[in-house]
DNA sequence: CGTTAGCACTCCGGCCATGAGAGTGCTAAC
DNA sequence: GTTAGCACTCTCATGGCCGGAGTGCTAACG
């Protein structure tokens, strides 16, 4: 039979959208499918349930509800909240009382720079009541500015490499010969002198010198070759590490009491991949960017949404912040809360790197 | 009326620490109570039900067993656990290949020493299918080896202290008046003479003679108060960081379905002190402790159990491993993979102190 | 005296029928 | 286009019922 809307075509009417976005916000803080008499007692609209419930079905066939079983409430389904966040929703900037605690916060914290990446996912996980995620800014590229050589034992030594911009690294190296403190310090010293400022493929260019090099003991060059892999490593990577704060929270909501799906989320999350292919995808796209349910391609991520920006600048170190949740989540607050945040830790790191 | 055992008294005779031992081990694998007629069948003990009632009745009233309910089966008690692992458990060895899968694991990995806490807790959770614990073995107090100053902008540089026990830390410093890179490295120079191979305590003293030395910025004096907060800091703390793996195990077992009770477990252990306090009480006993339900002082901890070992060098360096899982546990096979990863450990720190 | 068979008793858990409640979709009237 | 009315459907909570599991006790046995 014909309906007055044959496909969703064009934008919603008003009244649709408004009902629409009271579903939405009722079923956020509820859980519970709402129905339409419901709708009308509780929020103002002018019209009858049974109005209500002639909408609802044109918003069904359009695919932005769905139906949990014939007499149950209407429930949004992914279109419905992607719908909602791009033309539905009110305004999305964070209440001034929130930004002021979260500066607060922020205004704490000691300068240990890695704190600042769990003060965000923790800051984030408050206030949204979801999980917060954080990566550090990460160069693209790293110059070597200085290596130490310390002597733990007689055939180890710890090898700490600290990059020009700011980073640091740490591995252990076994040394078959054994070496003491002094020849250590030599060591470093003629890799210091040779290999300051140098990139990654520069420290690599270096080696074949470096092994014909009378002054050089071949144990440098095992160094430099570690040096060089670490290097590499720390450039290919997208993503150093992630903190994430508050995945308690989203494991108390209510969809997912029954634990066994959260436990999936939890390991795709372990897997840095996964999160290096978001960034990738972020850097691209200026501002938040939201996932709901299944436009994730992970399966495993297809019940909780992501809410994600990036921070720093786009040539030259970038890291992640967002929000984790279940589906049914409140968008405009997460996305306000993640673009304040954001935009917080692209103060800090301007200030950091000029 | 007068039971053949007035109270706990003595040990056990044989044939109920056979009982309480099946008993155990039935439920540690079913997590359902276990009955009388159950037993006989299932275990080849040469008496009827009756006389394994019989049994139980007495287990119960020295309070190792309970009852859910009147018509279930029996449940060990906390001090049912305990005595079983006291004087019933069966060799807590571990088996030869187990040990050689663990060895293995171990050999794949890295230099990267922050790897090897990982590998442990990750190790831990595989083998005994509940949650791995590991911290890094932390020496009681630290001396400075060397540090770096890197400008990351005009205002900021980061400050890398490298220890002589071979670990990193790195934190920003902001600079109120400019400076170049050049200037800073005049000042690590510096300092890297005045401090090097000095205590948290000994850097403190040289605190007031760099204030008058004219040769030292201002800013060395500030850089220096810092280090040595640092060093404090590293100094006071008894656990630096946990690194945890296979919570999700125990939030699948039937008792932690429902999940309130696993959220304060794991709330407790992101709290660092607990786990310091802990190390504190376990640095003094030598072998493996367990820690069963109500004997953690922590109510969050009632629920679960914990099986700890330190490693390394009581005096020098210490740091813990263990399992934490729910009391219901296979506690003869997690004590001896404790066992067997701490001393995995303590051959690893051996290799690298010494 | 310890062990055992027998038995009554208790309690849990699953099953089913029931009924209230919520919510829908449809139709007909406004 | 909107609304009232109504039949229909489905869930969920309730309560009764029954079978099974397991106990505790008693009395008999060796």
């Amino acid at each position: 039979m014909a309906r007055r809307t044959e496909r969703p075509a064009g934008p919603l009417d008003p009244r649709s959208q408004q009902i629409l976005r009271a579903i939405i916000e009722e079923y956020v803080v509820t859980a519970e499918p709402v129905g339409s008499q419901w709708l009308v007692d509780r929020y103002g609209l002018g019209v009858s349930s049974a109005t209500v419930r002639n909408v609802m079905a044109e918003l069904e066939e359009a695919g932005y509800l769905s139906h949990p079983h014939t007499s149950a409430g209407r429930v949004p389904t992914d279109a419905g909240y992607r719908l909602y966040i791009e033309s539905i929703a009110p305004q999305m900037s964070l209440a001034p009382v929130e930004r002021l605690m979260i500066r607060h916060q922020f205004g704490q914290v000691e300068f240990a720079s890695e704190q600042w990446f769990r003060l965000a996912a923790a800051t984030i996980a408050g206030t949204t009541h979801a999980a917060g995620l954080a990566t550090p800014a990460k160069p693209r590229s790293c110059k070597l500015r200085h290596i130490d050589l310390v002597a733990t034992s007689t055939h180890t030594a710890s090898l700490v490499v600290v990059l020009a911009e700011g980073g640091v690294k740490q591995e252990l190296v076994a040394l078959e010969e054994g070496y003491d403190q002094a020849e250590l310090d030599d060591v470093a010293r003629l890799l210091n002198e040779q290999l300051a400022d140098k990139s990654a493929r520069q420290v690599g260019n270096r080696i074949a010198a470096l092994g014909t090099d009378p002054d050089a003991p071949p144990f440098a060059v095992r160094v430099t070759l570690r040096v060089e892999k670490m290097m590499r490593e720390f450039d290919a990577s997208t993503v150093e590490d992630v903190f994430s704060d508050g995945l308690l929270n989203v494991m108390s909501e209510p969809e997912f009491s029954q634990s066994e799906k959260l436990r999936r989320v939890f390991a795709a999350l372990q897997n840095r991949d996964y999160l290096g292919s978001l960034v990738a995808r972020l850097a691209t796209a200026g501002d938040v960017q939201v996932l709901i349910g299944a436009e994730n391609e992970r399966a495993e991520m297809h019940d909780v949404s992501l809410v994600l920006a990036t921070y720093g600048q786009p040539g030259r170190a970038l890291g992640v912040v967002g929000v984790l949740g279940p589906t049914r989540m409140a968008y405009p607050h997460a996305i306000g809360t993640v673009r304040f945040v954001s935009g917080l830790m692209n103060e800090l790191v301007e200030q950091m790197y000029r």
